[in-house]
DNA sequence: CATATTCATCGTACATTTGCGATATTAATT
DNA sequence: AATTAATATCGCAAATGTACGATGAATATG
């Protein structure tokens, strides 16, 4: 919900990004892009894409990085919603989780698809 | 270019991310995403997909924020190359950069947009 | 010329991210 | 019970991000 704040000067203005209410799906669309906001995880969701499903040990190898560091990324694409892992002791498959990957797809195509051309005058 | 380091151990393995060589276009979609990756920044661009153009301070308006913290998300998104400024002493009028935001647009569907459903076992 | 307006940039504080090695965890295997 | 294997998590360091107020720059106005 769009608030204006002509006259602010709202009390120091001290504040974190929770005070704010942003319009519907902006904090799930900036999550998505956030998740999305480092080639690494861009290109291990790739591999997942090839690959249907992977160890964390495949994916490892593939960059050159620590493990520590995949697996981190890892996580935060979990957490973000776009892959699930299964535990599959001692290794986890990892896979996309298809059904966030919709809402994150339709998310982005609405919110790029602008409909009408407007005349930018730059 | 997906390079394969199956037996790891590259001389300590600090590194920075200019170091890794990402596959095509990984680094494009991640700068767009990154810049995406904030609240904040999807609902200017929303405001400018509504509003045509802006002057800063309409922005600054809509928004609980010291108009410098506006201003920095306003360049972020101007270096990812999502908007453009015009000058119009004093003024500044934004809008968004349509030839950028389409080459935006195909990368992001592209990549979501997996072809055939891979048969996810989780 | 002085002032006001609009915006960007600087300096600062604090939080988050990114990377690493080391360690903990978990369950098969000896 | 000890070992091995595959991962996750911890702790740390460095870099980056987010926010603010203050200041600077550029132009229009009095």
């Amino acid at each position: 919900m769009f608030r204006f704040y002509p006259n602010k000067k709202i009390e120091n203005m001290k504040r974190t990004l929770e005070d704010i209410n942003y319009q519907e799906n902006t904090e799930l669309l900036a999550k998505f892009a956030k998740a999305l906001g480092h080639p690494t995880r861009i290109e291990i969701l790739k591999h997942l894409e090839k690959s249907t499903s992977c160890f964390t040990g495949e994916i490892v190898d593939v960059f050159p990085l620590a493990q520590s560091t995949v697996s981190q990324h890892l996580k935060e694409l979990k957490n973000a919603g776009l892959i699930k892992g299964e535990l599959n002791p001692p290794k986890v498959k990892y896979c996309i989780d298809y059904e966030n990957w919709e809402v994150a797809k339709k998310l982005f195509c609405d919110f790029l698809d602008v409909k009408e051309k407007k005349a930018c005058s730059l």
